[in-house]
DNA sequence: ATGGACCCTATGGCCGCTACAGGGTCAAGA
DNA sequence: TCTTGACCCTGTAGCGGCCATAGGGTCCAT
């Protein structure tokens, strides 16, 4: 029974805080599935899609991949199975985030110690410039 | 008197740790000046060209986007003029880091409550599924 | 009938490379 | 001298994840 809201796609992109394109760019690339066509060749969004982009959307969000996206929506299709796959998904996620973080730290560090040198003399004598060429480096 | 080194593309990549593409590259985006050419039409760079490259290398590891390093170089060659200039660049790259580092802590924090909820039950009752799925959210 | 808001497809751009394909060059060994 | 193989050249396409055009078509209100 049909009674579905139909939506145009720019109905789905404010609905979703996406932009048209980007639902287009979904469906070409498989997270989002191609709708139903109006006697215009308009997409017709059903409440289907609107949650299925939801879904894309705050998975998103949360610094996940379009390929680990793909994985979830796999993943919570399947209802009867256990989600210890899609906890594993996250984990692993979770994973890369600690690891970045802890790059960017380390990034930091060293960025607060050349800045910490620069002395505000002429760029002859600047440590932040001599530090970066790496022959006449850090002695 | 140009009794320089004169290294091809392979020794230059070899030096410092970058592909043979990536010098070319950074040649077509102006971060490396065009070297000469030898009868064979083969690139020939000098010392000077060893040491920018190493340059742009270092500031690339530091995180520093190419304009940026761009920035850093002209900068750089500018030996007379105060490096406050040189200064403000690494402090705006800093505090690009340390936003950075403060936005993924937050995605680390929402990360690990969807993780800590996950009952390993099947996928229909998955809080992870139904937190990611914002119409039946956190509720 | 017309205007303007919306929609369509196709294509190119962003960043910072990387990886081909399809050639040319060069030095060492047989 | 010829051949092999390592190197080099240019040009183009691809990655992820969209965003922004160009050049059209559609729909609805006036």
């Amino acid at each position: 029974m049909p009674s579905e809201t139909s939506l145009s796609i720019g109905d789905l992109a404010r609905a979703t805080d996406t932009k048209v394109e980007t639902s287009r760019w979904y469906e070409r690339v498989g997270v989002l599935a191609a709708p139903a066509r109006t006697s215009g060749n308009y997409r017709a969004y059903g409440s289907e899609h609107l949650e299925r982009l939801s879904f894309v959307r705050r998975a998103r969000d949360l610094g996940f991949s379009l390929d680990q996206v793909r994985d979830l929506l796999q993943l919570a299709d399947d209802r009867n199975q256990s989600c210890d796959a899609v906890d594993r998904v996250a984990r692993e996620h979770l994973e890369q985030v600690e690891r970045k973080i802890a790059d960017l730290k380390a990034l930091r560090h060293e960025l607060r110690d050349l800045i910490g040198q620069c002395c505000h003399g002429t760029v002859a004598e600047c440590r932040i410039v001599r530090a970066l060429a790496p022959d006449r480096g850090a002695a």
